[in-house]
DNA sequence: CCCCAATCCTGACAAATATCATATTCCCGC
DNA sequence: GCGGGAATATGATATTTGTCAGGATTGGGG
């Protein structure tokens, strides 16, 4: 299990202005403050998997989780990035179902737990919570059919150069302002991309021989962005 | 221009339990059947455009509507069948956008207009009705990354069956318990799938040589039910 | 440091699906 | 009821993408 350890204050949280908590009233965020549980899971460590009931939604204070479905023949499909100051699990916890993904650590991540009851009676009191929750809920329905188009319209070349630069907003890149900052194995990106492994890594070669990008091992720098963004053929 | 009538009250509304406003305060439905107007669009006109700003929100009382994007090479997508009782374009409201959808109606439908202030001022003052819209807000989102993972990973004959069955439940049958009681165009079937429209029409043919289904112009009967949804393939 | 299992890569091939072309049918307005 | 244009249907073909196979590379644990 995650080792958990002595609450980090959420007044001094570093995602504290960012985070759907940010306009949260100051006493809510006490009694939050008060109530979480915050753990650390190693690289590859499960939060929470798909079918499980919920009881809290978590806070990431820091680190890079992926949500992903396991499809039929038990193919993986990612369906969020994750990222500090995001929450996940609300969904299970809002419509009161099972969850309908699985959440898996990409990195040694700290994780808040706020327990189901008090995050829901909260979200009844705090106006402001439950408007920023739902313009949560608005972006990310906004997102998602926007992928399901892309899904259904664009061929899977644009579709992985719209992956890469995804990747990049979500978590930025590394110091040398090209490398991606999340190691991701190419199953991983096919995943996000939905298409098939082989699919994936003949693409990243094409793109490397383009001279698009550079490949080593895992790390991806991206080089020639207005041509990855031509690539990716984006109108909206 | 669509038609507008006088107002319906909606404390006679027939979707008055279903609908986001079932568990609204009274004094909020008064405020709201006040304010609101109410308009019948005829088949194929359009509700609200994609890059319009919203001026409010939409609540179905009599109709079918569908909801799609326009994508980059002029196909559109279907995302969304709206039925009686549904709102539409609360999410380019809640976030502040503008739409990301069409609405065009797939029959004459009539249609109530709930104007901005009103609506959002109401949602901020009434936690059950935030509360509803959350809840509605999470199962979209669950729909939408169901429906995303299926487009990557399910072939077209067995997402075709799917959407048969996606349009029964939304929709219902007519009185003889087969016939699909929405009438769609082969092309706009294929849009709801994501796939061709020859492909669609050359996956009806198939259904219906196996008995699946019947066809008759735009009609659509399922035959054998437990087929379809074998076909479908469905699992979860 | 070395080995083994994972992952990554590439080619050949097969399958699924889209596209194009062409009937055929349907349905709407006159 | 009768054109005519749109929608439907079907075949032929091209393209995209997935699958399978085998080899190269890598990285983590002993």
């Amino acid at each position: 299990m995650a080792t958990s350890f002595h609450n980090p204050s959420c007044h001094h949280c570093k995602d504290r202005f960012s985070s759907i908590f940010c306009k949260a009233e100051q006493c809510n965020l006490d009694q939050i403050a008060e109530a979480k549980v915050c753990s650390v899971y190693r690289k590859g460590q499960v939060i929470f998997h798909e079918g499980a009931y919920p009881f809290g939604v978590y806070c990431v204070n820091d680190g890079k989780i992926k949500l992903s479905h396991s499809g039929d023949d038990g193919r993986e499909q990612i369906i969020r990035l994750v990222r500090d100051g995001d929450i996940m699990g609300y969904k299970a916890l809002l419509s009161n179902e099972r969850y309908t993904a699985t959440a898996t650590a990409l990195e040694d991540s700290s994780i808040c737990f706020i327990p189901k009851d008090l995050f829901l009676n909260i979200l009844q009191k705090d106006a402001s919570l439950s408007f920023e929750m739902m313009r949560i809920l608005s972006s990310e329905l906004r997102k998602a059919e926007l992928k399901i188009t892309h899904l259904a319209q664009k061929p899977v070349r644009e579709r992985l150069a719209e992956t890469l630069l995804f990747i990049k907003e979500t978590y930025g890149l590394e110091a040398d302002g090209h490398t991606l900052s999340v190691r991701l194995s190419r199953e991983e990106i096919a995943n996000l991309v939905g298409t098939a492994t082989e699919s994936a890594i003949r693409l990243l070669s094409e793109f490397k021989k383009d001279g698009m990008i550079e490949l080593e091992g895992k790390k991806i720098r991206l080089l020639d962005l207005a041509e990855i963004i031509r690539t990716a053929n984006l109108q909206e």
